[in-house]
DNA sequence: AATCGAAGCTAAAACGATTTAACTCCCCCA
DNA sequence: TGGGGGAGTTAAATCGTTTTAGCTTCGATT
């Protein structure tokens, strides 16, 4: 007597959900026929309607649930977009996350989430483990990026013309328009400027931006007024350290403008230890509108980013690059605009508002 | 002649990567061989040295990437963890992820995040969206949950007694006595309480460690001295509402312990409105301790949670569950202890600093 | 009576790995 | 001469789908 051969199965496989060709046994039907139905494929056309019937009410009893691993080996596809950022923690990545989900789940797609934190290493690691992890689509935020590679990518602020990506960026003139109008207009015109860090995307064309606007209504900008944020934290420490330096250089200056909310707020500490009281001695104006800019102390007066809809729109364009249908190139570079949301840190020089 | 037929290849095919099989043809080896050396499995021991040094360099020459799903598929495990939180752009939630990120990535684990915004049916849909991807473990922060699932589940600050889930929460019962004692250290005797939205898991348990902390040292909870936050948002506006109508009540009160930091700050801006000093007329406590929480003005006395640290014990215990070695129960809950950090935010009753 | 076409369904080949149970040599020893 | 055993390797099943190119039937048309 031949020894039983108990086909060895798998070790988790007994409590698993019912299989497609479990299904099709049970209905005394091929798997074909059943996943034909069960797609909606065209095929499916010639199906007697009974037979349909049949099959949709079986699966159903049966909880039949597609095998994800199975259909995307198959199919090349994993509904599944990696995403880049600096880090998860912080309010700006955060908004931009909030938006590309909002999308992206919306479209029946999930997303993995990975922060570089400025290593170098892990911003080239990471796109590679991505596309291990073969994924549709690769959205970076406010991530310096070069690769090429054979998968739809669109950029968060990225301000490099890598071939094939598309990048989504603020209107960075008319920020700077904004801002320095609005402090112009309030007669403000020694204005000290907070810089963004060497990588942060933004910063040089922001900077190149702000030159340009402070050029076409006459305005200096002194390089004593002018201090570059330093170090990975998003902290506002950095924003206090350069303010502080700012002060004791006793260069005078009736107004700040900052690199971001973050940093703005640091500063205003700085300005506030200094015995310099804001805004009746010192104009701020901040950047991005995060969260918690209208709740301080004074409330901040900061250049809005509509980080939430540029989450949006990245995660629209990904996917649209990823259906073959429209032709890839379409525009390099989409712009939104900025806004300008006045609160409390500024006042006309020399007013004595309270 | 008969037609010729070219194998229809899969349309993206073409530029794909070399597979296991594609090494091995090149190699003259069987895909077994290739695979066992590959994967460094025990049955490659008995491979000759001179033939894996081949399938190594191979494998480098060629930059062999195993399929994802491939294995996955066999394997029937996907590396990966599903996250669900009730908003991505939130202080709490970020924090925690910040932990979880840095815990899975390290050990080669990606995961999916979703938001279910409060939303009860999202709240259902996720995990269920989550099985059918096939992660291997899910972690819940700051969500109820209910279900029983064929995967380990840790829950962030969750306090139902499900079965087979492990709750990382904070002590609660700690985090109340080192508000309440500080508070009453400094002379408070007329304490408002700002509790946490319905919804949100923390709430009932810390309500009840400070009653009890309050009972201890003969401190009376006024009902009127209560509000509640209620809305969906995460924005200080909440506690600027409740702590309005708690001035407008006319009930006196020289200190205010706020459920978290969002609405303290909220609470900070009510009382400044309605010409109350912060904190020589009333003191206010925080909870949390999120990145803003140093940079308000003043900058805030709270109660901080290790959110990160958090994060980081609920990954390292949802792996321990994947894991099937070490025997599944374990501890039910896990709990880390709060931390008061006093700032400018409160002072000794009566005080009159600056 | 042969042919055609439509309707309804399916066989079988992918997709790209992992794993178990052999299988082939070849040497050595009785 | 036979066989035991180790070293080195692999055939083939499996994971669970999708999809293309047919395969049956059967009634209708020439």
């Amino acid at each position: 007597m031949p020894p039983k051969k108990t086909p060895k199965r798998h070790p988790r496989a007994s409590h698993r959900s019912v299989s497609l060709k479990q299904l099709a046994d049970r209905l005394g039907l091929s798997p074909a026929t059943v996943s034909v139905v069960i797609n909606r494929s065209p095929v499916a056309d010639t199906i007697s309607q009974e037979t349909k019937k049949l099959i949709l009410s079986a699966a159903r009893k049966f909880n039949y649930r597609p095998n994800f691993f199975a259909r995307s080996l198959r199919m090349q596809r994993s509904l599944t977009i990696g995403v880049i950022v600096p880090e998860v923690s912080d309010g700006y990545a955060t908004m931009v996350l909030s938006g590309i989900e909002d999308h992206l789940l919306q479209a029946g797609y999930f997303y993995f989430v990975a922060s570089h934190r400025h290593r170098a290493d892990l911003i080239d690691e990471y796109p590679r483990l991505f596309l291990d992890r073969a994924v549709d689509g690769i959205i970076a935020v406010d991530t310096p990026w070069h690769h090429r590679l054979r998968v739809p990518v669109v950029t968060v602020s990225g301000h490099n013309e890598a071939p094939g990506v598309v990048n989504v960026v603020l209107d960075h003139e008319l920020a700077a328009n904004l801002a320095i109008n609005h402090l112009v207009g309030l007669g403000h015109r020694n204005i000290a400027f907070i810089k963004g860090q060497a990588f942060s995307s933004d910063t040089e064309v922001r900077w190149n931006a702000i030159l340009k606007a402070t050029a076409q209504l006459g305005i200096c900008v002194s390089p004593k007024l002018t201090v570059q944020l330093e170090g990975d934290e998003a902290s506002p420490i950095l924003g206090y350290n350069v303010t502080t330096a700012l002060v004791k250089s006793q260069q005078p200056f009736t107004a700040i403008f900052a690199f971001n909310d973050i940093s703005a707020m640091g500063a205003i500490r700085a300005l506030r230890e200094s015995g310099l009281r804001v805004p009746e001695d010192v104009s701020v104006v901040g950047f991005d509108d995060i969260q918690s800019a209208a709740y301080q102390n004074p409330s901040l007066t900061t250049v809005r980013q509509p980080l939430r809809k540029m989450g949006t729109i990245a995660a629209e364009t990904v996917l649209r690059g990823i259906r073959p249908a429209s032709a890839r190139p379409g525009a390099k570079e989409i712009t939104v605009a900025p806004e300008l949301v006045v609160r409390e840190t500024t006042c006309a020089l020399g007013c004595e508002e309270l």
